[in-house]
DNA sequence: CGAGTTTGACCCGCGC
DNA sequence: GCGCGGGTCAAACTCG
């Protein structure tokens, strides 16, 4: 809730994986290239796209687990009202970066399904939210632009991909297909 | 027609 | 206790 404006982490709770430096503090462009989209800090993508644990800790952890799930039914009650669980505080993982781009969306390979959008204080930008769509996965996101630096899109994640990420197998299927076709002549990839 | 988006209302946690 | 701010719901709407 505080400390938004400034160049700390404000939503990087201690689940933050190691391999995810906190938010780049000088998103000075002058070493940028002229990339559309461009990945600020060092991201793990393959583990993070696969469904892996991104997290490199916590994939099997179950209290990750049971607090998806518990916020999978939303706390709905019997007459159709949501109540209280809605915000029971449970600790899911969380891990937020910033990336330059002119989309509000980055394709990171899941399909998001929007379900609320709210104007954040202190900032001109609106915060959107997504979910991802797969049925049996609770992962959500947060994406907002940057009141200092429009050019500048933080996303935050939360929870973890129970499923492989669709557009990756779709890419690497033909890919290991074809490994394992040639793995059958014992071909060694050696120069 | 199904899937996704928009948007106002609702709910809760937290600080005062 | 009250008000504010953030997060979510769900009906209405749009789009392919």
């Amino acid at each position: 809730m505080d400390g938004q404006e400034t160049t700390s982490p404000p939503a990087v709770p201690p689940l933050l994986p190691p391999l995810t430096p906190p938010f780049l503090s000088t998103p000075s462009s002058s070493q940028h290239p002229p990339l559309d989209t461009e990945i600020i800090p060092d991201i793990d993508w393959v583990s993070l796209l696969s469904g892996q644990s991104f997290l490199g800790h916590d994939d099997q952890s179950k209290p990750m687990v049971e607090a998806s799930s518990l916020m999978g039914q939303n706390g709905e009650t019997e007459n159709g009202k949501r109540k209280g669980c809605r915000f029971k505080k449970t600790i899911r993982p969380r891990f937020a970066f910033q990336t330059r781009s002119a989309d509000d969306i980055l394709d990171d390979g899941y399909r998001w399904r929007k379900y609320g959008q709210k104007a954040v204080k202190n900032s001109n930008y609106p915060r959107s939210y997504y979910r991802c769509t797969h049925p049996t996965c609770n992962v959500k996101k947060q994406v907002q632009r940057l009141a200092k630096d429009s050019s500048i899109v933080e996303t935050t994640y939360e929870g973890i991909h129970n499923h492989p990420c669709e557009k990756l197998m779709e890419t690497l299927t033909p890919l290991l297909k074809q490994m394992q076709f040639l793995s059958r002549f014992n071909i060694n990839f050696q120069p």
